[in-house]
DNA sequence: CTCGCCCACTCGTCTAGATACCTAAAGGAG
DNA sequence: CTCCTTTAGGTATCTAGACGAGTGGGCGAG
């Protein structure tokens, strides 16, 4: 229960239209900013807050929590209240589905995480045949079943994205495509050896709030929103022949496009 | 005080490990997923809930406090809480800045929202000289000082968007696009006209949540994050001649880009 | 020295109020 | 009829305190 440094944060402002906890929420912003606090390093704890404004716990906490809906904190429940460190981003650009890429035999994924220094891994793999959703259905072209493939993946051991490919059932059934490992290159790969040969792809983005479920299988902190991606993969003849939905953890990429200016 | 229409909410686990107001927010984000609670419907009061769930009102509170956190809802003072609408949303296609939508004489966001049906505005704007950011310094060259275009975006009186394009000063300075309103096509169409060439733009994507001051700027509700866009445009000699830093409103926009697979 | 326990510190959850202020509708004064 | 006041019903903010539970360091037993 030492006191806090002084200096480190300044008084209330009693004469303000701004709520206490607003005003206690903008001084340690301020200090984030600022630098007076590192990235991974503790706030003072709530009851430090307490003696230094002399206001109740729920105030403190309340200003804790808009911090916290901003991603700029996390609090460790039995530790203290954390500056969220910002994590490695992984950044994509938007030939990475070029053709070159694809002849090395690894994964785009692995061969990118490889390159960056850091530690890929695959998990949650789930390939099965199931009823279209009527988004999925419009977007290849009115079929009903497809053959959905489920990963996510994880980079140092944090998982970053989570992705579902969806194929016609006419596409894929049968093929090295249905198995978990599609094999070197990945279902690219495997659909232009199936003489469906890639023409372009098309991707939406989105940003969001995540789900309940997205937290979890993202281990998402407050205040980290989610990328939506989705990849419609069209073939030379104009079909549609896989779609992609991908939710991404915000914090952990910058996504990279060029554009032609024609 | 009526009592909530019994069925529309259930009752607590108390034998669950889930805290109680995680179990409320649960219940409620059920109702709403299942149509239950329509967009822009109200949802029963604090006082309504505590008398429901034999809870307290901080309790109450906590649990639309997670729901806001996720931009299900938001509250009015005085009114009640409501399930947030989904504003429509403006799709950017990749090809928004050919060249053949330029000929137009209208801007690019006006044309598009006249073709959407909404009523477009653009305000705050300001247009000076400053020195440039590291960041921006960087990008463009290291270049010293910059003009600097700042404008907001507004669709149906709603501020979408938030944009400041920053030139260098040899290239823009005492031309028509230091001027407010620099003309039929916007600063692409003067940027080829002062022989600048344009060759192809780079679109580097982030999401996060938003600064207070985005907050204010973008009159966002609490759980929506801001897409951030930094656009840098080429000429064909290769030479970075400007630089847009974008903010979005994330529930505004659904961003399109179509990618070769070569 | 090592292991296990205890305790201090910390955040998580919940209660039970009080006061302030906003909104909308009803009702009364003019 | 119009305008203002009242009032009921909402959320916003804040207090004071209680108990639960995770973490980590210190200390004593072995």
């Amino acid at each position: 229960m030492s006191p806090l440094p002084s200096g480190l944060l300044g008084d209330l402002d009693p004469t303000s239209d701004r709520a206490v906890f607003r005003q206690i929420a903008d001084q340690l912003r301020e200090a984030i900013d600022r630098g007076r606090f590192r990235e991974g390093e503790k706030l003072p704890s709530e009851a430090d807050l307490v003696d230094h404004f002399g206001v109740s716990r729920m105030t403190v906490r309340n200003a804790f929590s808009i911090l916290q809906g901003e991603g700029l904190v996390h609090a460790e429940h039995g530790r203290g209240v954390f500056v969220r460190p910002r994590p490695p981003v992984r950044r994509l650009a938007s030939d990475r589905f070029a053709r070159r890429h694809r002849e090395q035999g690894k994964s785009a994924f692995i061969v990118e995480a490889d390159a960056a220094g850091s530690h890929p891994t695959v998990d949650s793999l789930e390939v099965k045949e199931e009823k279209a959703s009527q988004d999925i259905s419009t977007r290849l072209g009115s079929v009903r079943r497809v053959l959905a493939r489920r990963r996510r993946y994880l980079l140092d051991g944090r998982p970053v994205e989570f992705a579902t490919s969806y194929l016609p059932l006419d596409i894929a059934r049968g093929t090295p495509i249905a198995e978990p490992n599609p094999g070197p290159g990945g279902i690219y790969a495997r659909l232009e050896e199936l003489g469906h040969h890639l023409d372009h792809f098309e991707e939406e983005i989105r940003a969001r709030m995540p789900s309940p479920a997205e937290v979890k299988t993202l281990h998402l902190a407050a205040g980290v929103p989610v990328i939506h991606l989705i990849r419609t993969a069209f073939d030379t003849g104009g079909r549609a022949v896989e779609v992609c939905d991908t939710v991404m953890a915000a914090d952990a990429y910058v996504l990279s496009y060029q554009l032609p200016a024609t």
